[in-house]
DNA sequence: AAAGAATGTGTAATATGTACACTAATATGC
DNA sequence: GCATATTAGTGTACATATTACACATTCTTT
């Protein structure tokens, strides 16, 4: 019974990866590190965890205080506990990521965190500690996890149109999507709600605006239906432009 | 720097979930524990990380020292925290799975683990600490994971038969399959070799042998083919003998 | 040689996925 | 006000994949 205070222990953290997405990009939330080690870097929002504090509790408690966000959903994704990860001594992070409306949310970052900021996570290298590996496997675990779960809304305002929608997905598949099977795709699903109301404000066709309506997706999910997006399969998808320039037929 | 020595330090371990397949039915490697806490109660082989050792490696290094399974490949499924898992103190543990071929390992159980056993994962109930929930969680990755990688074949003897593969396949997904369309499906998908050799001292028609073909599936991969294998939507299906038996026409 | 048990096989109907090109609606610049 | 630029929005034919379904075959046992 004593010796259990003999079994080496260590230090044990958590990191978030929070995305968004906005300007057609697909964005991560990374602070400025006001502490050693790496002060002065970009990282992950991560800290201690509490001696009697569960993990998911730790995530939610430790994005808050780093960056003022406040009820985000967090789920766990893998935990990195490579030996020299850390510095100053062995150090066990279990990351977390979630899925945010930028827009609905003010950044108040922390003395600890000196500053907050949204970047593109194709343009996100050098970050402190092991943190690219993490965001790496989290944007891994995005990408797969948006082929059956429809969770392209959680990034989206409450009112947008199907191009962004669509952009929204070519920017976590890394891939082009035809315009037209796409929109059939979701809208068969039957997962959008169609506000009759269109865009303002923009110098070509206004788009119209679509609602995801959360309640007919548990709906939908109760009864057995799964959400399922396929990635494309061919590479490269030739522009309909560019292929039409050369008809068989003139 | 120093201040790092301040920070709150836990005990952690690595808990690993080894499934196999035997007499049709999915298994579960389990200890019978020989220590405190829950001394003689049934568990997951698991154990106390060294400060020296990075995850992975303590993982296999503890499945070893407490079954005698060796080069086992593990991958990390969820990691588990909560306050109060551990009757003596907090305790962090990162659960692995494993698929194996029982008939490729003999287990030699050590002293901490007084024995080694196949369960019926659809029996196990009543494990040490948190250990229903770990095996659940990582039962659910091997459903998850079973539709779109070949695992199958880790679980099975080398030569197989089709019918052998889809009693495993319909095991994992809990559902049944219909015979004449998996198999089609299977086949279909050039990843088995024809052995030319069937069944011996079976009371009825012997089956045909096949054999993954580990190579052609790599070949298949960097061709960027995707291994993809449906639940079948209906629930319960009907079968034919019962379907058939009332017909339109006599 | 008959009965029992599991193997092995094909097809038609339906559903899903894919490729692809033009018209419609708005703002802006002249 | 008219031409231009820009993005929205729409349909169809073809190929591929999924599903439902029944019976002859090959072996052992009695």
């Amino acid at each position: 019974m004593n010796e259990f205070n003999e079994y080496f222990k260590s230090a044990f953290t958590v990191d978030n990866v929070i995305f968004g997405f906005d300007e057609g990009d697909l964005k991560v939330l990374l602070i400025k590190r006001g502490e050693d080690p790496y002060r002065g870097k970009w990282g992950l929002p991560g800290y201690f965890v509490y001696p009697n504090e569960d993990l998911d509790t730790a995530a939610i408690r430790v994005l808050e205080e780093l960056t003022g966000l406040r009820n985000v959903f967090l789920e766990q994704v893998k935990t990195f506990g490579s030996v020299n990860r850390h510095p100053f001594g062995r150090v066990i992070t279990v990351a977390y990521f979630s899925l945010i409306k930028i827009s609905h949310y003010t950044l108040q970052p922390s003395s600890i965190a000196r500053k907050a900021k949204w970047h593109s996570v194709s343009e996100v290298t050098g970050l402190a500690f092991d943190h690219d590996e993490i965001l790496k496997a989290c944007f891994h675990r995005l990408k797969w996890l948006v082929r059956s779960r429809p969770v392209g809304f959680e990034l989206l305002p409450p009112k947008f149109t199907l191009t962004e929608l669509q952009h929204l997905y070519e920017a976590i598949l890394e891939t082009s999507l035809d315009k037209r099977n796409f929109r059939k795709k979701i809208l068969s699903m039957d997962l959008l709600i169609d506000l009759d109301e269109t865009q303002e404000g923009v110098a070509h066709r206004p788009a119209r605006l679509y609602q995801f309506d959360r309640n007919r997706y548990e709906e939908l999910l109760s009864e057995g239906f799964s959400f399922e997006l396929k990635e494309s399969k061919k590479k490269e998808r030739t522009t309909e432009r560019a292929a039409s320039s050369s008809p068989q037929t003139a």
